[in-house]
DNA sequence: TACTAATATAGCCATATAGCTATTTCAATA
DNA sequence: TATTGAAATAGCTATATGGCTATATTAGTA
């Protein structure tokens, strides 16, 4: 994933609220007027954080009749944690570094 | 790991700047004067940042001489990734959902 | 069509955060 | 001991964020 795909999405991921809705959708597809009973905070509140997940491509919506069902997005989820494993190569920084004069080299 | 750790630990890594030192730290370890030309920010702004890492286990701190060098802690970086594949089960706030019939069921 | 219910959007407020400069702390050394 | 250099801490500012209420939008139904 790219670098700042991959912060977004923790970021995202870096919320209470937020983690523990991953977590529920990941049990079940939920609809917004069942999670504002579970965490007791206003409607607006949890769209909102529907939003940035949608934004993230953590969740995807499916309207069902009057209701939108927010679904996790089990792919994603394990490209973030599979990003983690794999995190891009930085050398080139050490190198201009190095060009610099600026390693810290000990004894 | 248990979850507010886990929300607190995302967290930490779901900034540009800190996952870049977490990826440069997966590379080599590095000391606070290292970091300042790699960004362009300041000593103090990186010293921040290394302590929000260490707050969350994600590095570890040796002093050397003069400097102290950061290490990546991957056993750390490793137990989020597992955590995101093994979420906590939240079952029972469906449970309590149905109590108070509030679970929406669509057909 | 009018009404109801679910969700989204707009806009406000308090707090958190990421940057900064100035200063302090601490280790190494002249 | 005095000095130097690296890193940490204190405190400031601007922006982002997570909550709220009010309102708009949209789908289903009387």
């Amino acid at each position: 994933m790219e670098f700042h795909k991959l912060a977004d999405a923790l970021k995202a991921l870096g919320d209470p609220t937020r983690l523990k809705i991953i977590a529920l959708l990941n049990m079940r597809d939920c609809c917004v007027c069942e999670l504002v009973p579970i965490f007791g905070i206003s409607q607006p509140s949890i769209s909102k954080h529907m939003s940035r997940l949608k934004n993230v491509d953590l969740v995807t919506e499916t309207r069902r009749g009057q209701w939108v069902f927010y679904s996790l997005n089990r792919k994603q989820l394990e490209d973030i944690g599979f990003s983690l494993t794999r995190l891009p190569d930085f050398s080139s920084e050490f190198d201009e570094l190095e060009r610099q004069g600026l390693l810290v080299t000990c004894e």
